[in-house]
DNA sequence: AAATAAAATGAACACTGTTCATAAAAACAA
DNA sequence: TTGTTTTTATGAACAGTGTTCATTTTATTT
């Protein structure tokens, strides 16, 4: 039957315009203050009808989970593709990871930072697989770094966790908004100063 | 009139046991999870009296995060004096500000992680003098650093914003359960492990 | 004891996520 | 084409939210 291939078609499509309406108004106003029935507003449709596609308001984001980690991954093998060298790479990768969470900082917020869906999601294995997935990538390049010379004698997990948190912690403080301590104009530059820095004296360090 | 001052004591002695039952709901479930009408009846008395003493709910986290931050500064003040060496205190005030992370991660939360409250609070100036004098403590013990003759050439923002970063980054990933990825057994020691690889390549740099 | 001032209440408002009986639409069978 | 069945959509209802405010209760002053 035909049929039946059109409407998996179309809950698909139905599917797609619900995630596309909530990406759009928790990029522009978080997912606290985004409703069901905004949603449903948006594509116009009553509430009800979104749990016919979503079992609850966790499911879309965790829909979006999925979408997001794919556009980091992207980013990330941009990043390892523009350089050959293998520490370059790794600093690339790294400005690359930063210039994603800056450009999607509510996605950034929602793979990182958010609370809410992990807490019904803890059982659910795809989620973390993405993350670790991510997670591998930088790993391997930092066993690249390690073949070329760099990081003698240290674990590639140690570094790798290392150089996380620390891209991690530039994306977070500047997204919440705690770099207002330091003058507006000079806050994107003091953040590049100490990535800068940061890969500058791992790239000297020798034990 | 001493019934004047009975009376502004019992405003107090009551704006603290509103703060009393509100922290310890937003340790127990979160800040979002936890209503006006939870926190006035764990102390007995009705919703709207709670608007009596704090204009709103972030009013109330506000008063919280004051609080937190002198509980913080207070471990970074414990750091700074366990040593004399003033790398080694570098070293502690970063292991002292991750306990306090570890040890109060909703406190911690409301500090560095929240949005909810700043977008209410952005023209409050306190809330960034507080943030502004930890910072200051951590760059003023980088300086020292420097004095001794640590981190030759650079300067002490950039070494204090990436110190920052990275323990932060630390903190949050570990606080927001993205070390998941890894074995839980596992998971304090490679933060741990992190940490000291970081502090032992910015010990042994030289430019 | 009466008048005044302060404090506490609880109903009301407009909102939230979610469910479910009902209604409309589409697909299939005769 | 008509009647039957299945799928899809609706909107009212429920229990919750933050917040306001007229009303009542309690405390103080006259």
């Amino acid at each position: 039957m035909g049929v039946v291939d059109r409407k998996e078609r179309e809950k698909v499509e139905m599917k797609r315009q619900i995630l596309d309406a909530a990406r759009r108004l928790f990029l522009e106003q978080g997912f606290e203050k985004t409703s069901i029935r905004n949603i449903a507003e948006v594509i116009e449709y009553s509430a009800g009808t979104i749990y016919l596609y979503f079992k609850d308001k966790n499911e879309i984001l965790f829909a979006l989970h999925v979408e997001a980690f794919g556009a980091l991954t992207q980013a990330m093998q941009a990043g390892i593709i523009s350089k050959t060298d293998p520490f370059e790479r790794l600093v690339a990768l790294g400005k690359h990871y930063l210039k994603y969470a800056f450009e999607n900082p509510e996605l950034y917020d929602l793979m990182f930072v958010m609370t809410a869906p992990i807490e019904t999601l803890e059982c659910r294995e795809e989620i973390w697989c993405d993350g670790e997935r991510a997670f591998d990538t930088l790993k391997f390049v930092v066993e690249d770094c390690m073949k070329a010379g760099y990081f003698a004698g240290e674990d590639s997990e140690s570094i790798s966790v290392m150089m996380w948190s620390l891209v991690h912690g530039l994306a977070t403080l500047h997204l919440r908004r705690r770099t207002m301590i330091f003058p507006e104009e000079r806050r994107i530059k003091i953040l590049e100063n100490a990535y800068a820095k940061f890969t500058e004296m791992i790239h000297n360090y020798k034990k």
